[in-house]
DNA sequence: TACTCGTGGGC
DNA sequence: TGCCCAAGAGT
């Protein structure tokens, strides 16, 4: 194939239908960066409200680096892979301390920091310095795949060695940034996973999957495992004094460190035999966070929280505790106005606008 | 390697 | 409606 012809007919296509997002028009490393972390497995449109915001609060790495982790997070609330932000306000701390504010331009340094992995490394470098590396995500894994034909799993660590291969020997020396953004948006755009628009491509004199008729077929991936399921009954718990319970997560695992309102997982024997109306039995689950059977119990509804890899089905309850109740840590109580500071995973949101629309207090 | 880690949109 | 997916990284 000629190398040069691929890259230039691609970059061409590249600068004439480009859109407008708010992180190109920034020369700016941090932003770009920025923009890298937030468009980890998250769509663009979704990602511009975020950026915008979050640039605006947090315009240098020096006010990130200066900037309380508790409201980092909260500007982060609803993006999901909570971890992602914590990560970046470690990096920028460690540029900010350690390379005095400058994203160091070496792919060994970047890549040590944390949450920074190849991809990372190679956009924020192309985009931003012009370094010629590679930045294989799942729209270059997927374009790659059929433009050669590459029949192996596009997950497999092979694969993505193989294709950084292939980017690094195509990439124009003189404009790296536009040559990977190129492959990113003709994948987000024309090669996308079901039908892909082949006839608008710019490639597609060089794909042998459109060349062959397969371009449905590629690129091969392996079936998922089936998501675990999980019935709990969550508590919104409203004081004497008009305060909601409120607990914080552990640091590891799903939605960490996040706030929630608390919750009790059933065991699917328990989840099979409790009728989300058979009160008596929600009351010994109640027991289990405020160490006693509450008198009233009501039922508001239930909800399907979907993550990526589990389900959650709630069933979400309400009553007021007894006067004078004190809980330790991890448990806190705080006013509606208080709640709004805390981070809370999505589902536990919904909850709270639900129960502030319809009203609980004047539910009985 | 395989699994964990969120959320919302599209068909 | 259920399923797939979207500019990945950490373990």
């Amino acid at each position: 194939m000629a190398k040069q012809e691929f890259a230039s007919a691609l970059v061409q296509w590249y600068r004439t239908v480009q859109r407008d997002l708010p992180w190109r028009r920034s020369k700016d490393p941090y932003a770009i960066w920025v923009s890298e972390v937030m468009l980890q497995q998250t769509r663009v449109e979704t990602v511009v409200p975020y950026f915008e915001r979050f640039i605006t609060r947090y315009p240098s790495i020096d006010a990130l680096a200066a900037a309380d982790e508790q409201e980092v997070v909260k500007n982060w609330e609803g993006l999901g892979y909570y971890s992602r932000v914590r990560n970046l306000h470690l990096a920028v701390k460690e540029v900010a301390s350690k390379y005095g504010g400058e994203i160091p331009r070496s792919y060994e340094q970047m890549r040590a920091l944390p949450g920074v992995g190849p991809y990372t490394v190679g956009a924020v470098l192309s985009i931003a310095y012009g370094v010629p590396l590679p930045a294989v995500d799942g729209n270059v894994l997927r374009v790659m795949a059929r433009v050669f034909a590459l029949e192996e799993d596009v997950a497999s660590a092979r694969t993505r060695t193989r294709v950084e291969a292939i980017v690094t020997e195509l990439i124009p020396r003189d404009c790296p940034g536009d040559f990977n953004q190129a492959l990113m948006e003709l994948g987000a755009r024309i090669c996308v996973p079901r039908t892909p628009k082949c006839v608008e491509c710019p490639l597609t004199i060089y794909c042998k999957a459109r060349a062959t008729g397969r371009q449905n077929e590629l690129p091969y991936k392996k079936g998922k495992k089936p998501q675990r399921i999980e019935e709990r009954a969550v508590f919104l718990i409203e004081s004497q004094s008009g305060e909601f319970l409120i607990r914080k997560r552990p640091q590891q695992g799903l939605l960490a460190n996040l706030w929630e309102f608390p919750h009790v997982l059933m065991s699917s024997a328990v989840a099979l035999e409790v009728d989300a109306s058979d009160l008596r039995q929600i009351g010994m689950l109640a027991r289990e966070i405020v160490g006693y059977v509450p008198q009233e119990i009501t039922f508001i509804r239930k909800y399907v929280h979907l993550f990526s890899h589990v389900i959650w089905n709630l069933s979400l309850y309400v009553f007021k505790a007894t006067e004078g109740l004190v809980l330790e840590a991890p448990y806190q109580w705080v006013s509606a106005e208080q709640r709004e500071r805390y981070t809370f995973g999505q589902v536990f949101n919904k909850m709270w606008m639900d129960v502030k629309v319809e009203g609980m207090s004047e539910r009985r």
